[in-house]
RNA sequence: GGGCGCAUAGCUCAGCGGUAGAGCACUACGUUGACAUCGUAGUGGUCGUAGGUUCGAUCCCUGCUGCGCCCACCA
């Protein structure tokens, strides 16, 4: 069947009949075809089996094609604008002259791939680098790619073991060749991801840590720390990885909890038949054995101690010592000694000038003065054969099994060893000093401030930092090492040998490289330099050195905050940064923490993909409360959603009432008009509250507050307020009548909100925000200048507002006495207040429209009394109250109302009370008891003359 | 063992010395007028527990309980 659009509809909004549609009946749920006749009579058909809301709107848009405009798309689809903006130029474009201001991005691993961490911190990061850039700033977001050694030179390793099949026998150089062409092919993944995600940082000022102004600003600085006695080298005992095979920090040590065991073995004393028990989790360490500890004041050993045991399996016969190491609550009380393999043990060794007997190689293999069937054997297979050859010599007492923690490498997950070896040390400690006290004296702050907590008690017990690891990805150390050992540090290898030229005496020296590399984190404790070009630019340095903020996760304040503090200060002389926000941990809707073995893990990604970048960008904002982690699920993303979609549709309302877009002359501050002086107001107010959260690090409330002033405010109310002038169209012909001008001042104002909203979301839903400035013409996107807003609101809006109580009232009364909207009432307006019966005749539009009060009028009889604020509105009811309930609801209302009173009162009457309160709060008291009192009389009054008021209905309901 | 954080509606969370809030969910009603990814109205809370400070405590202090996290130790 063949229909065509009615015509009215396009006559009511266009307020003109420019297309001639010829108009047919309108049919609920009948599907139409859309047909369009031209100025010659001709036809076509330009929509086909369409229903009739989609009619209309196509119809409309058609129209507006006609006048060479194009309409926003009826159904808004996100995703389908964000992969065509770029916001190179916005990143890379700065204002030189302005305020200079830095986010320091924290650079991703280079193997790394977008998780909702990453989404999460690099959101807050670009909202507030968007904010500081439409403020006018100059500001730098730059980003960049961490080498992350172990993690990826394990990456590739394992890459060219599944490739050839067997562990890869390549030598150093080779090696770093795979891993260069392996990052230049596949590396770095998380910058594309970053765009789709609209991270505007200055992609064209990518910086790598292993790129050679990294490389000049890692060796500057290892010379300088090593010149000042700040770095050193020496043997030390180090957590030893043995897959990796390489030292680690203490902070890449995690301990987990296992099952294990622990072996009671029993050592013979020398020359006697007896035997001292031992308990231990190591037993596989006891041919490094070199003492067996007691505590002095343990009755049971105190006699043994000086004489020999022999160690069980090689009889080797070591001295028991007294040391309060021993306790005597643990184990046996006596304590098997290993300094080469183990913290504790290695101190008390080194107390007593007990010999150091390492009995493991690089691999955790058994070595060394250990019996021929356990030498090379792995140290869990010796394990087993020691437990073995003790069993049958009978020299275990029993097993136990406990729970036991074990230190395991954080990358490898292989169990750690003691291992000591020649390491390159920082004095971290010195490095601390300098770092606490800016923290302190509030030079840096941290936000949540309870962080800083943390932050001191790392501080204090900072142990020497070791920065050498034993693997090739990394910044080779910048020592060289002469024939005889001797260590020329340098910059160059160039540097190098002048040195040892001059050392020597001679030109032709043979220096040799250290092996090392420094630690992963030894060059992002550089980033701040690195980032600025440091030590080459001296400009940029000095420009934005410290005016950084920084925006981490708390799990890397010791790794990379910590460590940049000490650098920066000793570097620099000054803190790099003044703030570090620490956002929240993103965990799955169930509060688990997210992580591949469970499966709970949310890809940002499809989330982009299935709600649009700018909905994740919203809610992940959103959802940035302090000091609260992040319970994220799949469908928490649509809060941002619906929220995009509803200013969406706000703006399709505007275009399609020629308000998308003030005219260019407008001035805010001439609106004459109750209503845009409300929603001009409440904007004003949203600004400046945004701006205030921003400030202070309010993710969560910058969302909210936008979130209420454009759908609570606008959407909500002012939209349906204008409503009426908008469609309004017969005066249009005179352009000065009052009606036109009010029209034209209403569409102005309508076209200024969008504009203010548009441009704050630039900083939190980009795509759409730049989608919109295109579609509605905002030539330059900066913050709304609410501080030029002068204009005095203050009688529009309590207009306003009371008008709206009288809405919200009336529809609250229809719903609870079941008189559904479709239904007009009549009202009256009771007179002993005149201004307010005035106010509600000027606005008996909107409450004919928006509370469905036919007119208002006075009404004799058949009306329901509504109190609003202090007033009360009749309203008719033409027969359709059933008095028991409306008594019913005046009762329950009182009820309400008597206990707010009571409250105030039992204050007022407390003499205390009035003597300490704030004066102002007393007043308020007062006020709010005299303004209870009145509603409680009037509701009194109808409850008691309900009869009267009812008198009809009561007898209806009798009959 | 030392330290930190959290506890508010069925759920997720704001708030905060002076009348307890939002979103989701739920209930009722509503689609030809920007939007059902929607609108209108509503149900729902002794603000974990016991004390203290205060004229007044959900809010500040202390103890306790529960949950989460960090550091250290563990023969």
């Amino acid at each position: 069947m063949l229909y065509q659009v009615p015509f009215w509809i396009i006559q009511t909004i266009c307020g003109v009949q420019t297309v001639p549609v010829a108009a047919q009946s309108a049919i609920a749920n009948q599907r139409w075809d859309l047909m369009l006749q031209n100025q010659s009579g001709s036809q076509e058909v330009r929509k086909k089996n369409i229903d009739f809301g989609n009619s209309v709107l196509y119809a409309w848009s058609l129209f507006k094609e006609f006048a060479g405009e194009k309409m926003l798309e009826k159904n808004f689809d996100p995703k389908s604008f964000g992969k065509n903006f770029s916001f190179a130029a916005e990143a890379s474009h700065r204002n030189e002259k302005a305020e200079p201001f830095m986010v320091l991005l924290p650079p991703p691993n280079v193997t790394g791939s977008l998780h909702v961490g990453h989404a999460l911190c690099y959101t807050l990061q670009d909202i507030i680098v968007r904010y500081k850039r439409l403020k006018g700033c100059n500001v730098l977001f730059q980003p960049g790619l961490d080498h992350a050694g172990i993690v990826t030179q394990l990456l590739v390793e394992k890459q060219l073991y599944e490739k050839n099949g067997e562990k890869s026998s390549l030598g150093r150089e080779e090696l770093l060749r795979e891993i260069w062409l392996w990052k230049e092919n596949s590396g770095g993944k998380i910058l594309e991801q970053m765009k789709v995600l609209g991270i505007s940082c200055d992609f064209s000022r990518l910086r790598f840590t292993m790129d050679d102004g990294s490389k000049k600003a890692v060796s500057r600085l290892f010379v300088k720390l090593y010149n000042d006695g700040l770095l050193y080298r020496g043997e030390r005992m180090v957590n030893w990885d043995p897959l990796i095979q390489s030292a680690i920090s203490d902070l890449e040590v995690v301990e987990k909890e296992v099952n294990a065991k622990i072996w009671y073995l029993k050592y013979k004393l020398e020359n006697s038949e007896e035997f001292i028990t031992v308990a231990t989790t190591r037993p596989e360490t006891l041919f490094g054995d070199v003492a067996v500890a007691v505590n002095s004041r343990d009755d049971r050993y105190v006699d043994l101690i000086g004489k020999n045991v022999l160690v069980p399996l090689i009889n080797k016969p070591v001295p028991i010592i007294a040391d309060d190491y021993a306790d005597p609550e643990k184990g046996t009380g006596a304590v098997k000694i290993t300094p080469a393999h183990d913290f504790n043990d290695f101190e008390v060794g080194k107390k007593h000038g007990l010999p150091l007997v390492n009995i493991m190689n690089e691999r955790a293999e058994l070595e060394g003065e250990v019996p021929e069937q356990f030498r090379n054997l792995d140290r869990f297979k010796a394990r087993e054969a020691v437990i073995d050859q003790l069993e049958i010599k009978g020299l275990l007492e029993k097993v136990e099994t406990i729970m036991h923690k074990v230190p395991f490498g954080d990358r490898s997950g292989v169990m750690l060893e003691p291992r000591i070896t020649c390491q390159w040390f920082i004095d971290a400690a010195k490095l601390a000093i300098p770092a606490v006290k800016a923290v302190k004296e509030n030079r840096i702050t941290f936000i949540p401030k309870h962080w800083e907590n943390l932050f001191f008690e790392w501080m204090k017990n900072i142990k020497p930092w070791c920065i050498s690891r034993q693997i090739w990805w990394g910044h080779r150390i910048p020592a060289w090492y002469g024939p005889n050992g001797q260590i020329f540090v340098a910059e160059t290898a160039e540097e190098a040998l002048q040195k040892a030229s001059a050392f020597y005496g001679k030109d032709d020296v043979e220096l040799v490289q250290d092996n090392d590399v420094l630690d992963t984190w030894y060059s992002s404790a550089m980033w701040p330099f690195i980032t600025l070009g440091w030590p080459d630019v001296e400009a940029e340095f000095s420009k934005f050195y410290s005016r950084m903020t920084v925006v981490t996760g708390f799990d890397i304040i010791f790794f990379w905050i910590a460590r940049m503090i000490m650098m920066g200060i000793y570097a620099a002389g000054d803190v790099p940064f003044h703030n570090v926000y620490i956002h929240a941990l993103v965990r799955d809707e169930k509060g688990q923490k997210m992580s591949k073995s469970k499966g709970n893990v949310i890809d940002p990604l499809q989330l982009c993909d299935a709600y649009g970048a700018d909905a994740v960008r919203y809610t992940l904002a959103s959802m940035a409360s302090p000091g609260r982690d992040i319970k994220m699920g799949a469908r928490t993303v649509e809060i941002g959603r619906n929220f995009l979609t509803k200013l969406w549709n706000a703006v399709r309302f505007a275009q399609m009432n020629d308000c998308a877009c003030c005219s260019k002359n407008f001035d805010v501050n001439t609106v004459k008009n109750p209503f845009s002086q409300w929603i001009v107001h409440n904007i004003k107010n949203m600004v400046i509250d945004v701006e205030n959260s921003i400030e202070n690090h309010r993710f969560d409330e910058v969302t909210r507050h936008i979130y209420q002033c454009v759908w609570n405010s606008f959407c909500d109310w002012y939209m349906e307020f204008i409503k009426p002038i908008l469609q309004s169209g017969s005066e249009i012909s005179d352009a000065n009548s009052s009606a036109a001008l009010r029209k034209k001042e209403i569409r102005d104002v309508t076209g200024w909100a969008i504009a203010q909203f548009v441009q704050i979301l630039y900083m939190i839903a980009p795509f759409m925000a730049k989608k919109l400035s295109e579609e509605i013409g905002i030539a330059d996107i900066t913050w709304p200048n609410v501080g030029a807003i002068t204009l005095d609101c203050s009688d529009s809006v309590e207009k306003i507002d009371r008008i709206q109580s009288v809405i919200s009232s009336v529809r609250s009364l229809r719903q609870f006495l079941g008189i559904f909207s479709a239904e007009k009432l009549d009202a009256k307006i009771e007179t002993a207040n005149n201004a307010f019966r005035e106010l509600c005749d000027e606005y008996k539009d909107i409450l004919q429209r928006m509370a469905g009060i036919s007119a208002v009028r006075d009404l004799d009889a058949q009306s329901i009394p509504v109190v609003v604020a202090d007033v009360v509105v009749h309203i008719g009811f033409a027969g359709k109250i059933d008095v028991p309930t409306e008594k019913k609801r005046l009762s329950n209302e009182m009820k309400k109302l008597i206990k707010n009173r009571d409250d105030a009162i039992n204050r007022l009457n407390n003499k205390d009370f009035l003597q300490k309160a704030d004066p102002d709060i007393v007043q308020e008291h007062q006020e709010r008891v005299n303004n209870l009192n009145d509603k409680i009389n009037k509701i009194d009054y109808i409850i008691r003359n309900l009869a009267n008021y009812y008198a009809d209905s009561i007898a209806e309901t009798v009959a």
